[in-house]
DNA sequence: GTATGATATTTTGTATACAAAGTAATAAAT
DNA sequence: ATTTATTACTTTGTATACAAAATATCATAC
């Protein structure tokens, strides 16, 4: 985590809660983000709202069509499937970063976040489940010690983050994620970076049957305000 | 490369132009950009150059203090070397896919910059091969077939370029870096990608003498307008 | 009823104005 | 002479004003 020093500027503020809304799917993929509109709501001039979508622009959460204003970012599919390949190279990094350098606190806290996954899997919670796999991942990215690579990731994980959350809902999911969840740790704890790489590869929705389900999925998101 | 339809923002063009400034050393690392300043030299009011900052500061080119400007970013020396590690990674992702999906007009292309730089070696031209060298790797990245993965690595790369151009000066770099450069070509267009990942891994200077001859030839760049 | 064109309205992009925080400068005290 | 406190001056951050482009509305023609 980079080190959030006071920001005292109401943009960032703006850009946190604008973020918020897209990532939960709140703003979904393709709504018009007004900037007046925005501003009354947020009760700011339309300024601080400007540079926190320029930056929201920046990080790729929505697009800004010149003189025709903001939306939430809609991903092409293909381009979709060219984010996931890079998430899963990403990731596959820290794996194998993290089997050579995670500590033992690090490993405690893995450890501990994948069975508290187990729970919720066992209760058939999605929602539970989500939250609780993505501190699962963060902390393997943290564990990769590689503060840039773990800004990396998290950042396209925040993009893929409402493509991901339908996932869950398919068919049995979540339990094959936990399954994969147990066989990433023990090959990190293991210090194989090599098959923590794989694994988490073989992870990350990128192949075939995987990426099919989520595509059928996409209809339910996006096509917001369209003619 | 994205599709640059024509801009009209003015904050854009500023953004532009500062970046060139920056990646080129003309701003040098921890340089002030007062944005009165600024505004007064391209001729346009406060607004547009903020705009154009917190995109490069999202873009992480610059760096925002809140309340107290902004400066060229400064990158530290280790947080520099999670960056190299990173680009390697990209890199090598780059070739892995481009063994498999180059196409026959590309490794023309990729053929034909690498004999370029060889002219610039012969030539001993660091400043010439410091330029063919970057068109080498961007098409490396095209032949990828991942327009996001050129994107990222395009952007990463526009971070480290400063730093990439000092490397050049270091004795007998170009050479070598030549050689590397065949011997990545060749695994290419032997459809061999995980060889050319490996070959890839190592060009880029992130391990041992390298990243130390590196890290020698900071105090060249830096420390601009530091009390 | 649909299509086309002129006009009106909305919305973006840039400039300017102003308040608050930060920085520099000066003066006083040890 | 150095340090500290007060004051003046910059510079940032936000609000508002205005111009230009895009969108919507409405009337007219076919």
């Amino acid at each position: 985590m980079e080190s959030k020093q006071r920001t005292s500027r109401r943009s960032e503020q703006m850009g946190d809660q604008i973020e918020e809304r897209i990532v939960t799917g709140v703003y979904p993929p393709g709504m018009r983000l007004d900037e007046t509109e925005l501003a009354n709501s947020f009760g700011v001039s339309r300024t601080p709202i400007r540079e926190a979508l320029i930056q929201l622009a920046s990080a790729g959460l929505v697009e800004i069509r010149p003189r025709r204003g903001a939306i939430v970012a809609e991903i092409a599919q293909n381009r979709l499937y060219e984010m996931f390949e890079v998430m899963a190279e990403l990731e596959a990094m820290c794996g194998r970063l993290a089997a050579r350098r995670i500590t033992h606190p690090e490993q405690q806290a893995l450890m501990a976040a994948h069975q508290a996954c187990e729970a919720a899997q066992k209760a058939n919670d999605p929602d539970s489940y989500y939250h609780l796999n993505e501190q699962f991942h963060q902390l393997l990215y943290a564990a990769s010690h590689n503060g840039f690579l773990e800004e990396q990731a998290n950042a396209l994980g925040k993009r893929l983050r409402p493509y991901r959350r339908l996932q869950l809902r398919v068919r049995d999911r979540m339990n094959s994620s936990f399954a994969e969840h147990a066989g990433i740790v023990e090959a990190i704890l293991a210090q194989d970076g090599d098959l923590a790489a794989t694994r988490i590869t073989a992870h990350v929705v990128v192949q075939g049957q995987r990426f099919a389900d989520l595509v059928a999925t996409l209809p339910l998101l996006g096509s917001a305000g369209r003619s």
